[in-house]
DNA sequence: ACTATAACTTTGATTAGTCAAAATATTTTA
DNA sequence: TAAAATATTTTGACTAATCAAAGTTATAGT
């Protein structure tokens, strides 16, 4: 059985591959996002090796093995149900839930990951609008884009919010500006560096291209 | 801050401490409820005084200090809480709560614990009748008498059942033998060692001495 | 192509928590 | 009360996870 340490090395391993589309990320970033010295990264990438959950290539990087994958898969899932149940059933605000549920993930047990899942509805996006992976470590990747690459008059819906800073969060969610909400792209001004949106209802935003490229969209049919 | 290995030993002796009315818990039963060796108990033991957690008397037993009453309190409230939840929210079987709680009370923090708290609607008994102590740490300690204690024509609240075996704990619910229930108390054949109660529907229920010491009551004026 | 810088690995040490087995103390029993 | 049984402590060893600091290798800049 692996350690909540472990765990927490192959969830980041996992993170990064999927975010930057990578097959070996490098030790000084894995020491940097589990808040390591890079010697303590190395050591622990042997062991991790040793015990067959990654591949490890020395003055490279590592990568998962199959067996790295599904686990870091499933505590992919569990952070992910986790958050959600913080906040449509606790009414956690945003900002807190990642590092609440950091510590949950490593202490439920897959019966109760199920009934959470069960009694939420099965969710397919968490509050911040990323995938839950299902029970067999299958994820849904959704080609969103930034909100600056889309052209005017385009209809969008929200899929994600990629900054985590407060202010800009608070910001989003006054304006509406959160997963699930759709829009319509009214304005563009390449010159001007300024986005418009417009919502079902009426109501305009407008972003600067810094911000609105913190905001992943998919194109909506309507 | 306390590892969730401290948390254990400081719960797991108050709770010994307030079962059993005694001020000094020996070693050797440290060791056995948390499964460790004694020599680990013992060396445990001292770590623990080191940090003010307990009072070590060697040979005789431990402690709890002050600052270790309250953090094993708090232990027991997350514990009771969870074990609530689990039961309440997610329709767990009582059999099943224990373990899973146990892993989750180190992981909760207090903040989404008076979330869950406030969610559950502040109850001051947990699904097996134990009281949940307060957030200031003050535990409802409620005078129960075994049910073989109780004369004939006597009126009861069960308030909690001891005994943890699966077999005993499924005919309790079968029986409807569960915290909270009222029942009188119809019939006691000291020598024929046999207690018979009936509920407000009229069920009746015949229980042996042996079983019926597993049962905690309280008279109930109605 | 050298050198300076950045990235990575090695080495040696530390802490928490554990066990097995030997040593010691206490309690029970004959 | 002496021997046997039981309880507790000590000792020595081990694993996981970590850091600081020294050593090594790769990368970039002139």
């Amino acid at each position: 059985m692996a350690t909540s340490t472990v765990e927490n090395y192959l969830k980041e391993i996992l993170v990064i591959t999927l975010e930057e589309s990578v097959s070996k990320v490098p030790m000084g970033q894995v020491a940097r996002v589990l808040g390591v010295t890079p010697g303590t990264a190395t050591s622990m990438a042997k062991s991790l090796e040793r015990d067959g959950w990654i591949k490890y290539f020395p003055r490279v990087g590592v990568s998962l093995t199959r067996k790295g994958r599904k686990l870091a898969m499933n505590m992919l899932r569990r952070h992910r149900l986790l958050e959600t149940f913080l906040v449509e059933t606790l009414g956690l605000d945003w900002s807190e839930i990642h590092a609440e549920a950091e510590e949950l993930e490593h202490a439920i047990s897959e019966k109760v990951l199920e009934k959470l899942d069960e009694f939420l509805g099965r969710p397919r996006f968490d509050p911040h609008g990323d995938p839950i992976p299902s029970k067999g470590g299958v994820i849904q990747q959704l080609s969103s884009k930034p909100l600056s690459d889309f052209e005017k008059d385009a209809e969008i819906r929200i899929e994600s919010i990629i900054d985590q800073d407060k202010e800009f969060l608070k910001f989003a969610r006054k304006t509406k500006l959160v997963p699930g909400q759709r829009f319509k792209i009214i304005g563009k001004e390449d010159c001007a560096d300024s986005i418009t949106l417009k919502n079902s209802r009426g109501k305009e935003v407008n972003l600067g291209f810094r911000s609105a490229e913190k905001v992943l969209a998919l194109p909506f049919e309507s």
